[in-house]
DNA sequence: CTCCAGGTACTAA
DNA sequence: TTAGTACCTGGA
């Protein structure tokens, strides 16, 4: 296997924490599906030892993915803003921003609305199953994310058997679209507002998924997706004076100096777990 | 059986 | 602009 050292992260937190749905825990490994590929990781304190599939050791695949040229120490210290952030970080300190596929974070995304995680995770799975190349792991099988053309193409009736519901026609729709050029405009765009109101375009998409696409699989290291934690905190810890979506995720960005993706991040992980009311 | 889940689109004031 | 409501579906 590959070794790449000298890496701050927790590996449990980062990949099975809910940014991504397509990690797995198997034995002392855990095995991901990124796009077309897999990775396969584990690691010991501070040493990370990883394998790619099907090419073997990509890399860049592994490199761009885990986002190895952060400054981790650099963003900790700037999101180290009071005493919220400083148990949070003491707590879940490793935890980081993962630059998973966009795609496939646009259609996961899609199908998480109103369904709990367990249902998200078999929903994306059974759409890999039905729509990805076969990648066989160590005697596992795994199953590539739909490419966005065979989404497009796909009949309504068969989308459904993922048990997708009425995200169906969502899923068609934008990968139709992103297809057609969309996904392209996005990944060459650097400016926040306006990847905001391209991705809010598709059908199907609103703020809370158009945040989660830009902070975890386009690098928007100040945007950070208000999910309801981040709403209860906002208005009962910040004192921010606003229900609007728009309002609270402006209060964090501005908060956190850039790096509102990272500090939301800490913060709802922390909150989650020590929300007294 | 009823309720709910990491939202969004739609409709009516 | 803002508040309510339906929505597929499986699990609690």
């Amino acid at each position: 296997m590959n070794k790449y050292e000298n890496f701050p992260i927790n590996l449990d937190l980062t990949l099975l924490g809910g940014q991504a749905f397509s990690w797995d825990k198997i034995g002392n490994y855990y095995y991901g599906v990124v796009a077309d590929k897999v990775i396969k990781i584990k690691q010991k304190d501070n040493i990370l030892f990883w394998q790619t599939y099907p090419e073997k050791d990509n890399f860049e695949l592994f490199a761009n993915y885990f986002r190895i040229n952060e400054d981790y120490e650099n963003i900790i210290q700037t999101i180290n803003k009071d005493e919220y952030t400083e148990r949070a970080i003491k707590k879940y300190f490793g935890l980081r921003l993962l630059n998973a596929d966009p795609s496939q974070t646009l259609i996961s995304y899609i199908i998480s609305a109103n369904k709990n995680i367990p249902a998200i995770r078999f929903s994306t799975r059974k759409l890999s199953e039905m729509f990805g190349e076969t990648i066989e792991v160590d005697r596992h099988k795994f199953y590539g994310f739909p490419r966005l053309s065979a989404l497009a193409n796909a009949d309504i009736n068969e989308l459904l058997k993922s048990k997708v519901g009425f995200r169906a026609k969502y899923i068609k729709s934008s990968a139709q679209v992103l297809d057609n050029g969309l996904l392209d405009s996005i990944n060459t765009l650097k400016d926040e507002k306006e990847v905001r109101e391209m991705l809010t375009s598709l059908y199907g998409v609103g703020d809370k998924i158009a945040d989660c696409v830009m902070g975890y699989s386009l690098e928007f290291n100040n945007v950070t997706a208000m999910d309801v934690w981040g709403k209860r905190f906002a208005l009962d810890y910040y004192g921010v004076d606003s229900n609007k979506y728009d309002d609270l995720r402006t209060f964090f960005s501005n908060y956190f100096d850039g790096y509102a993706a990272w500090g939301g991040q800490f913060l709802f992980e922390y909150i989650r777990n020590h929300w007294e009311g």
